[in-house]
DNA sequence: CGCTCATTTGAGGAACTTCAAGGTCAGTGG
DNA sequence: CCACTGACCTTGAAGTTCCTCAAATGAGCG
């Protein structure tokens, strides 16, 4: 609780929001609550933020998102584990428009933002005595946990699969996570995404290197851009 | 859908659940629900079962269960997925009193019997409205979704750490989830715990034998009874 | 007893990690 | 403009862990 003194100070860092990017806040919430001019207004006083967060400053840990419940507005935000042994485990990204901080204190897992990030923070209590009155706020709600479950799962099955098919399969879930732009612009380091597919740095790079000379991705001049070139070829690598 | 005409086959079976053990059907629910009469007839005009099944038996794929919710009654359900290669991967397991089936079709698992099981077929639509009705169950069934969410994140981490921690991270939890009798009985295949922990029968038996010599572990005159003999030296092993 | 199925054990090979070095790029100061 | 720096990524060679294949052992059952 203690760190969340900090998350709620107010709105004097949302006027530089210009090096983040644009800040639809509304945009994103409108997406996915549909466009209702009162359950905005009751969503919006609920809220606190959009706080702004640099790469790699913690936002929360999940002891913090008791009362809380997050919502990126823009950005990349990481929720990971470091064990004892040092070894860190990134367990799920999360992108504009999508919500985390479900799960209740017992992994102890450190939210933090991946890239410089915007983060709503939405009273949890509020947010649940407002799905009891609207259904469509509780569908929601309820269909964003079970996407996220969903991911979870398909992460477990990613952990069973070769290095290389690791890394085809999240620059295409990415690429397709983004919006299928031409190009995909990876928005995380390569430390992260190791730390997300379970392998080492040196393990993924060879892994992209390998993509890459068999011709079903290409690096384009711009840092962290690739070109998918062959889409089928990547489903087969993915197997 | 085709299957479900299977699945709903009405009762004749349910007086041999003797096999199976006992069938508190009513008892499980409540620890779930409350002790609310009147909930209690609300959700069981929604409910078809409880429907056995014998070990290995495919309960329903995930396409099936767009209109059901499942509730395990007795013994153990399994979701899993064969992938081309023919490699197959356990993403959870579920034990009496857990809901299973909130994730649509995306990922195709296959939902079996991994031990002779009792399930119960809820309607999905029909508890969505009881929930919009009353707050307790909608807060059950979101409670429900973040459990499982928590535990697949936890099979997550588990996936980075060594053999010997899986095993020993899983023999461990799977005790405590049964109640922390004396004795663990573990109630499902090597082959299973295998595939769940994302290695191969060989390397858990090892991991298994390697817990017994250093004395965390002993196995009981019973076929797959363990004594669980130094909590504290185990939860060292799971790192 | 003899069958089947599940588990254990052993030896060799593949995939990934570790450790160490080299390369690239953006920003900084001369 | 150019060299310097630090962060990040790539590449190579040796070492570990786990997998694969093969065979042995053990448990349950007619």
């Amino acid at each position: 609780m203690a760190n969340l003194a900090f998350y709620t100070t107010p709105s004097i860092e949302i006027n530089e929001t210009k090096i983040f990017g644009t800040t639809d806040t509304a945009a994103h919430f409108a997406k996915v609550f549909g466009d209702n001019a009162s359950l905005q207004r009751s969503l919006s006083a609920l809220q606190r933020g959009p706080v702004r967060f640099y790469r790699d400053n913690v936002i929360a840990f999940d002891d913090d998102v008791a009362d809380y419940l997050l919502f990126v507005v823009a950005g990349v935000v990481r929720s990971c584990k470091v064990c004892k042994s040092g070894t860190r485990s990134v367990v799920s990204f999360y992108l504009p428009g999508e919500f985390l901080g479900w799960v209740d204190a017992k992994l102890s897992l450190s939210i933090e933002a991946a890239t410089d990030a915007e983060v709503l923070f939405i009273k949890r209590k509020g947010l649940a005595s407002l799905a009891s009155r609207d259904a469509r706020v509780a569908n929601v709600l309820l269909r964003a946990t079970t996407n996220e479950l969903a991911r979870a799962q398909e992460h477990v099955l990613l952990m069973n699969k070769s290095a290389k098919c690791r890394a085809a399969t999240f620059l295409t879930d990415l690429w397709v996570r983004l919006g299928k732009a031409q190009y995909l612009d990876v928005p995380m380091s390569h430390q992260d995404i190791a730390d997300y597919l379970g392998v080492t740095i040196e393990t993924l790079s060879r892994s992209i290197t390998d993509l890459e000379r068999s011709g079903l991705i290409a690096r384009v001049a711009c840092q962290r851009r690739l070109l998918l070139q062959n889409h089928f070829g990547l489903r087969r690598a993915m197997n």
